[in-house]
RNA sequence: GGUCGGAUGGCCGAGUGGCUAGGCUCAGCUCUGCAAAAGCUGCUACAGCGGUUCGAAUCCGCUUUCGACCUCCA
């Protein structure tokens, strides 16, 4: 039996994963910033870490997951303008922070849902640790390593990188950092470029803001994470997680920050999942190339041929190894979404099967092959999270079942203890671990039962050859989406889609 | 410009120094009143050029090319 080895992006290594609490699992995850709807880049590290979480517990940890959500800081909602604090509109008329925050934290709620994310165990807020932030804030400038200026507080990184490795986790080096002759907001404030704000003052304009020791002003990016990171997980904890692309300047900001408060780095294993690219580039909102999850579930954007259901997109995206670019096509949607049709029904087919009952396998060959797939899938997990090779493991299982099923397997091919162990493995790995569900819900009894009647009847008019009605009945149901199909053993199953 | 990471069959994608990943598409077959589904069979690729090696798609070097980060970003 194998055991969890996971990639460590600081030491940029796969490390054998062992919890500081043995039994424990301290899990955090940079959330989204909420000034915009969530779209298809922001599926990926959400539905990669809730697979993470998922395996920590399928391994025994009880796992406590930390993702925040981000909603203070300079932004203002997308597509409308800034609005001011002294502007002449009336309250209502003014966009209330709190308002936008609300609306885009419930619609990433729900994306999350629909993709069966497990709710994490805990998910503060950045405006609900402005306390926190500012106690971290003092405590680091009480050490020496951020100065105040004009009511904003920087990050000496420069001080701080004379002793530390500044730039490991990110690989880079700050002699080049500084080097940058980039106009920032704020950079003449800076003893040097590379040093970042803890805390901004905010311009009379600016509506969020919160009183500090340094006035009236707001908290530096980073500084929520290593603030609401160690309230809820400790000054060390297991894993942090979040896209590549906050691995510079967030997460090595996060681990200088830490580093000074508490005395040491933050976090023993740092996992980044790749981007999603759409015709070759990432997704992100200065492209321009952004799918919306509404977008993406509705087929309302011109680049979706069609729209794709969340559990698509899920499979889609645990078809590829999570530190691998996944480039975004129709193409590929569309070959996941006939994958994973079949493949659920290979599962809802086992769900159904009975064994014979004998204690040996009548194809041993057989019988060996499936037991090493199965026990493939704890291996592939092991081996830093490789849900696409699992996932290859389960289409060599899928014939078999339907073998089976159709006759072309012998009932009694494989041994009773090797069908005990294909039912369960099959459900933990896809649904318990994976995380996924089936394309469509339950149906109603209703429905069920006028289809069974329609069923009968076609049955009666095959019986006496008058495929005329028998046809005309199943075409019928097919142009409304319900497809069915004549199996083996004479009865008639339905799919509705 | 600096740093880092890719280039795999019609498409998507995994992966390892030698043992045909997998999915989708396509073609053929079996089953079937027909269809669908299912099953079986076929399609052997690793950007280019050198090098190391008994053997490299997998290691090294160079070239071409794409991308990420360096600025808010999942």
């Amino acid at each position: 039996m194998s055991e969890l080895h996971i990639y460590n992006s600081y030491t940029r290594q796969k490390e054998k994963f062992e919890s500081i609490t043995p039994g424990y699992a301290g899990l955090y995850v940079c959330g989204p910033t909420v000034s915009g709807e969530s779209h298809l880049g922001h599926a990926r590290p959400y539905i990669t870490f809730d697979v993470v979480q998922r395996y920590l517990r399928h391994l025994g940890y009880k796992v406590r997951y930390v993702r925040n959500i981000t909603d203070a800081g300079h932004f203002e909602e997308e597509g409308r303008e800034a609005e001011d604090k002294v502007s002449e509109k009336a309250k209502l008329e003014k966009l209330e922070p709190m308002e936008m925050v609300h609306k885009y934290t419930s619609l990433f709620h729900k994306g999350m849902a629909m993709f069966n994310c497990d709710e994490p165990s805990i998910e503060p807020t950045a405006t609900g640790h402005i306390v926190e932030q500012i106690d971290m804030i003092q405590d680091i400038i009480s050490k020496g390593y951020a100065y105040e200026v004009n009511g904003s507080v920087y990050f000496d990184v420069t001080k701080y990188a004379a002793e530390y490795p500044y730039g490991k986790l990110s690989g880079r080096v700050l002699e080049d950092q500084l080097e940058t002759t980039r106009d920032l907001d704020g950079q003449d404030e800076k003893r040097n470029k590379a040093d970042f704000a803890l805390w901004k003052k905010a311009p009379p304009e600016h509506i969020m803001r919160w009183n500090s020791p340094w006035g009236e002003g707001f908290p530096g990016w980073h500084i929520e994470c290593s603030a609401m990171s160690s309230k809820y997980l400790g000054e060390t904890f297991d894993i942090h997680g979040g896209g590549m692309d906050l691995q510079f300047p967030h997460h090595e900001s996060e681990i200088a920050q830490s580093t000074i408060a508490h005395g040491h780095p933050p976090v023993r294993y740092w996992m980044h999942n790749n981007m999603i690219t759409i015709n070759g580039k990432k997704m992100g909102k200065s492209y321009n190339n952004v799918i919306k999850l509404s977008e993406l579930f509705s087929g309302s954007h011109p680049l979706l041929a069609q729209a794709y259901h969340p559990m698509v997109v899920r499979f889609n995206i645990l078809q590829t190894h999570y530190r691998s670019t996944l480039d975004f096509s129709n193409e590929a949607l569309q070959a996941s979404e006939k994958a994973f049709r079949r493949l659920w029904e290979a599962y809802e087919t086992l769900q159904k099967l009975a064994h014979p009952g004998n204690e040996n396998a009548s194809d041993a060959e057989l019988d060996s092959k499936v037991n090493t797939w199965l026990a493939e899938c704890a291996d592939f997990m092991n081996d830093d999270l490789n849900t696409a090779k699992v996932i290859a493991n389960f289409f060599e299982l899928a014939p078999v079942i339907n073998g089976i099923k159709g006759g072309q397997v012998k009932a009694d091919a494989l041994s009773a203890a090797t069908f005990v162990a294909l039912k369960a493995t099959f459900s933990a790995y896809l649904v318990d671990i994976l995380g996924m569900e089936p394309l469509q819900e339950e149906q109603s009894d209703k429905l069920d039962k006028v289809l069974s009647l329609l069923i009968d009847i076609r049955k009666d008019a095959k019986k006496r050859k008058d495929f005329a009605t028998s046809d005309l009945i199943r075409n019928q149901l097919a142009e409304n989406g319900i497809l069915l199909k004549d199996e083996k053993d004479g009865s008639v199953s339905y799919s509705v889609n």
